[in-house]
DNA sequence: TGAATTTAGTGGCATATACCATTATATTGG
DNA sequence: CCAATATAATGGTATATGCCACTAAATTCA
C-alpha cells in the first residue's frame, strides 16, 4: 500500500505546516477542558515567565517568532477575557507590557496539567529522546541566525 | 548569553508552531515574486499532481491533514483568482474535485522554480541530510498511525 | 422501496497570523 | 532645544484554519 505522493515529501515548509496541524489538533484536544488553545496555552505560559513585571510586546513577539501585530491581535481575545493585561511601562511611554491577571494565572496553571498529559503523550508516541531532538532542531530553525544563514544562502545559478 | 527561558523548550506543539512561523516568513519572502503565498504553492502543488482530474476535496483534505472546511475556506482566494476550478464528479453527485486551471498550472509553475531556491537555501543552511531527516520526522508526526498512538497513550479521564 | 444513516461540501463564526499605514514616544544630530 | 529619524504599538485588511450547524446526495437496511 502505497502512501500517495506528497509535496511535504520534498517541502520542508509544507511539511512543517502539515505536522503544526496534526499537533495543533491533537494537543487542542487534550488542553480544550481548561477553555484554552494550544496556542493561546503558549502564549499564556511564555507570558508567565515573565512575572509580575510583565514583558514589553516587541521581545515577547521576538521569543515566540511571531510578527508583532501579529501578538497584537492574538492577546485581544485573552485580554477581553481577562486573562491577560497589558499594563505600561514606567520608563518607556511606548511600550506595553503583557502579564497574566490572576485568573489568567490559575487558567494557564490549570492548562499546564492538562498539557502535561499532552506532551507525555507525544513523547510515548514518538519516544522520548526523539521528542526532545525534534524541538532541538525546531529550536535551530526558529533561531535568528538560522534565517540569518537561510537568507544569505546563494540562490541557485 | 544565555537564551531566555522559553516553553518551545519543553512544548512541542509551541516548538512546531514557532518553527513554522519562521520557514513560513522565510519560504514567504522567496517565493512572493510569484504572487503565491507558501500555503497557496503547497495546495497548488498537492493538486497540480492530481492532474486533469482533479482530486476530490475530502482525500485532498486528508493528504493535507488539514479540516475540510479549512480546505474549502482556503481554496477560496484560489478559485476566486482563477487558479483552482471545482468541478463536479461523474458518478458521485456530493463530490466536488478540485483543480488547477491553465493559468493555475502555469503560476505553479512559476512558483516551483522560486521554490527550488527556497528549497536549496534550507538545505544550504540546514544541511541536506539533516533536512530530508527533518521532513522524514514531520511526516511520521503527520501520520494517521502517530495521531492513533498519540491518543491511546493515555485514556483521558 | 422508503426511511434512517452516513458522507461530502458549504457557510457562519472565531482565532491565528502577516503586511501595511498610522500614531505616539523616544532618540539623535545639528 | 528642535527637527529628523527610529521605535513600539495599534488598526485595517487578507489569508489560514478549526468547530459547528446545515444541506444535498449516496448508502444501508428493514
Amino acid at each position: 500500500m502505497n502512501e500517495p505522493e506528497g509535496v511535504w515529501q520534498h517541502c520542508t515548509n509544507s511539511a512543517i505546516r502539515r505536522a503544526a496541524r496534526q499537533l495543533g489538533q491533537l494537543y487542542d484536544d487534550v488542553i480544550a477542558p481548561s477553555g484554552l488553545k494550544g496556542t493561546q496555552f503558549s502564549l499564556m505560559s511564555q507570558i508567565a515567565l515573565a512575572g509580575r513585571d510583565g514583558i514589553p510586546l516587541k521581545p515577547l513577539a521576538e521569543a515566540m517568532v511571531m510578527d508583532l501585530s501579529a501578538l497584537g491581535h492574538t492577546l485581544k481575545p485573552l485580554t477581553r477575557d481577562g486573562l491577560v493585561e497589558l499594563i505600561a511601562d514606567e520608563k518607556d511611554g511606548r511600550v506595553r507590557r503583557a502579564r497574566l491577571t490572576a485568573t489568567g494565572a490559575a487558567r494557564q496553571a490549570e492548562a499546564l496539567t492538562l498539557w502535561r498529559d499532552a506532551q507525555a503523550r507525544f513523547d510515548a508516541a514518538f519516544g522520548a529522546e526523539r521528542s526532545a531532538e525534534m524541538r532541538a532542531l525546531l529550536g535551530l530553525v526558529s533561531s535568528p541566525d538560522f534565517a540569518k544563514a537561510f537568507r544569505a544562502a546563494q540562490p541557485i545559478r
